[in-house]
DNA sequence: CAAGTGTATTAAATGTCTTAATACACTAAT
DNA sequence: ATTAGTGTATTAAGACATTTAATACACTTG
């Protein structure tokens, strides 16, 4: 379900809820559906379940996913995070057109680049 | 010449490198010019000379200056990181472009934003 | 030679991340 | 009610990166 990197420099329940957010905005998690226990993916990750709990906790905070306390973790409705998610994430694509536009790529480069990547399957 | 974000999480090196590279690549600092020197820079910024000299050493190590041991650090002609920082920029401009596809975000959508960014004084 | 430069080293302080070991309150099933 | 499984909280310890501090050394210029 998720590999972690230990290669990459960020910390493991950073990795953790990234990994958990993509697959919900993606559909790989439906809206609820329940997340492995903390002490489950804790012992599939071979990982602290401190650091899955921090992970939750993030993911919970930013609404993407509904805590019950004694049953579990929730998938929330997609309406409780895409928008923010949509924001999130077109502002960082404002930022770094900002920054590709000064390092000197030009409009064209840039829209291609885009497109490739859409492009891909 | 620059401030300090000291709310940003990042490594204090990390950020005076990528000031200084986002100057250089931006032409507020010129092919030739000499940068402050370490000690200078580090008082200026209230930071110990070691931070400054790691910013300079990974300046020196991705090309954007050249050091010159008991002269100083002089901003390299743009055929020496040019390249590398456009490859750098885009390959960054794709991460971003997968994440905002993860998202859900629409290639129009993606594509009108990058668009924005580049049509704006 | 003197002043200013880049560079290197060692030590200490700090903060974050992670693990570990518990403990507690809640929920569901029996 | 008991039991198993859940989320949550706490404390301690270790590993690690960042930063500061205090030096020291080699080089360049005037």
């Amino acid at each position: 379900m998720i590999v972690l990197d230990y290669r990459d420099k960020r910390p493991l329940n950073e990795q953790v809820a990234e990994k958990l957010m993509n697959l919900i905005a993606q559909g790989g998690l439906a809206p609820g559906e329940r997340l492995p226990s903390v002490r489950n993916l804790a012992l599939d990750l071979s990982v602290n379940p401190n650091t899955v709990q921090r992970a939750y906790s993030s993911l919970e905070e930013k609404g993407y996913i509904t805590t019950i306390t004694g049953r579990g973790n929730y998938v929330s409705e997609e309406s409780r995070w895409k928008d923010s998610l949509l924001g999130e994430v077109l502002s960082e694509l404002r930022e770094t057109a900002e920054r590709v536009k000064a390092a000197g790529v030009g409009m064209e480069d840039a829209l291609k680049c885009v497109k490739e990547v859409y492009e891909r399957v």
